[in-house]
DNA sequence: TTGACATAGTAAACGGCGTTCACTCAAATG
DNA sequence: CATTTGAGTGAACGCCGTTTACTATGTCAA
């Protein structure tokens, strides 16, 4: 671990610089506007002297999006970290912080959790891998959910039709997350998906036709879904309760 | 209703087929495929005549996207109409549909429902009009699912929490789609979104961390949800039952 | 200190892109 | 038949990613 050269260090420098010359057009003008020619313009320099760091533009957007998962992960844990040691707070918490950063960030959540441009392709073909940028973000919500739904029954269909409809299919999550019992594993992803329909209906503009502030169906939705995962109490009148008078 | 002239059948024909090969280079190479060069040469022509049809390339997207929509709806009317009187199993059916227009169709589902290429970001944003065919394919789904939730209670948080929280901000649903009661649009927009979660994940590749087969999540969901929509019965064993034993 | 090598950057070029403009030619119109 | 309208062409402009050959400059060993 010997100290830097001059020529490590200015490479290191450059290749940030880089970086936030791709995210800033990125902010600016979508992916689209993300060009090596437009980030050396603004850095002064010529388009070819980029490849020296990257191999191509698809490369670079690629480092891009690993950079940005990390972002969003270190934001959600921070939110947890905030919240108390309950892990449905510290879920409401982290969904809430999860919508922020998307709202705040609408071009970056749109490369990263958006349709895949060219390269990001590979990208997500490559989250079987638990080192990979979204496996750890996943794994960040998952393991309050596991907390709080330990050794409790879950609002999910009976676990044998889980087993038989679902059962053969949830290699890749326990090969990245471990075994986990099926009704939580079911609970889980029924919980990711909706969170994630949520935010990418939102920041795609898919909601304009129904709501004119989303974040109010948001945490409407958010207060829903934990109400399902309370424990049961007498005279306890759960959402769903309604269907049954 | 004069016999369409020579120049009019000639100029319907053009277009057509400017639309058939932008939507074969959408389907072989994805949306960053289709250029008015690659139209052209396709039709032996030159790129400058395409601009006697669409202003721009942008015009052509979005004129394109219109067609999917309505091909995604006569898709998923079809769908209802094969299936019985019953909402629920209409329900059932259309979402099927559209899961499987999704997947067979991913650039087109892509082009609609993903995030904006730049010139559909005007179009979304005109879906507030109840002639977009956006809001018109969400009018197909919200008729049966009103048949279906009529007069019944549904499992939603108290209306009086959504009145609070939801009362102000569904005025565009009701412009586009009429009045509803609060605790039915708020079911239909928590439905929607799931089913968007779950299709948008599994088109766009977000799905592979944890499933090998993302078909049967989406019709374990499917099951799950509609399940809630059952009227109780006696000694029915209903799936979030399982919380209260 | 000097020579060899590795590295960062440049300039020019290739082909592709959307778009504009001036132009041609055939069809429609009177 | 003369005129106007419309479809299509060809050349050009300025973008883009990428490759190639070339030039400095930092690094490091003899």
């Amino acid at each position: 671990m010997t100290a830097p050269t001059r020529r490590e260090r200015l490479r290191t420098a450059t290749l940030s610089e880089i970086k936030d010359g791709a995210r800033r057009l990125l902010v600016t003008g979508g992916i689209e506007a993300v060009s090596l020619r437009a980030i050396a313009r603004d850095m002064g320099m010529t388009a070819p002297a980029i490849y020296r760091y990257f191999p191509s533009l698809e490369a670079l957007v690629v480092g891009l999006a690993g950079d940005l998962y990390d972002e969003l992960r270190q934001e959600v844990e921070a939110a947890r970290d905030r919240s108390g040691p309950d892990p449905a707070g510290q879920l409401l918490e982290m969904c809430r912080a999860l919508r922020r950063w998307a709202v705040g960030h609408p071009a970056e959540f749109t490369l990263i959790f958006g349709n895949p441009v060219p390269g990001m392709i590979e990208f997500a073909d490559g989250c079987g891998d638990p080192d990979h940028p979204g496996a750890r973000l996943g794994a960040v919500f998952l393991t309050p959910f596991v907390e709080l739904t330990r050794g409790r029954p879950l609002p999910t269909p009976p676990a044998e039709l889980l087993q038989e409809r679902l059962g053969g299919h949830l290699a890749p999550l326990a090969a990245n997350h471990g075994p986990l019992p099926i009704d939580v594993a079911y609970a889980f992803l029924s919980a990711w998906t909706r969170l994630y329909g949520l935010v990418a209906m939102e920041v795609f503009g898919h909601l304009g036709w129904a709501v004119d502030e989303p974040e109010a169906l948001f945490e409407t939705e958010l207060i829903s879904q934990l109400r399902q995962f309370r424990p049961a109490e007498p005279g306890d009148a759960l959402p769903e309760g309604g269907a049954r008078h």
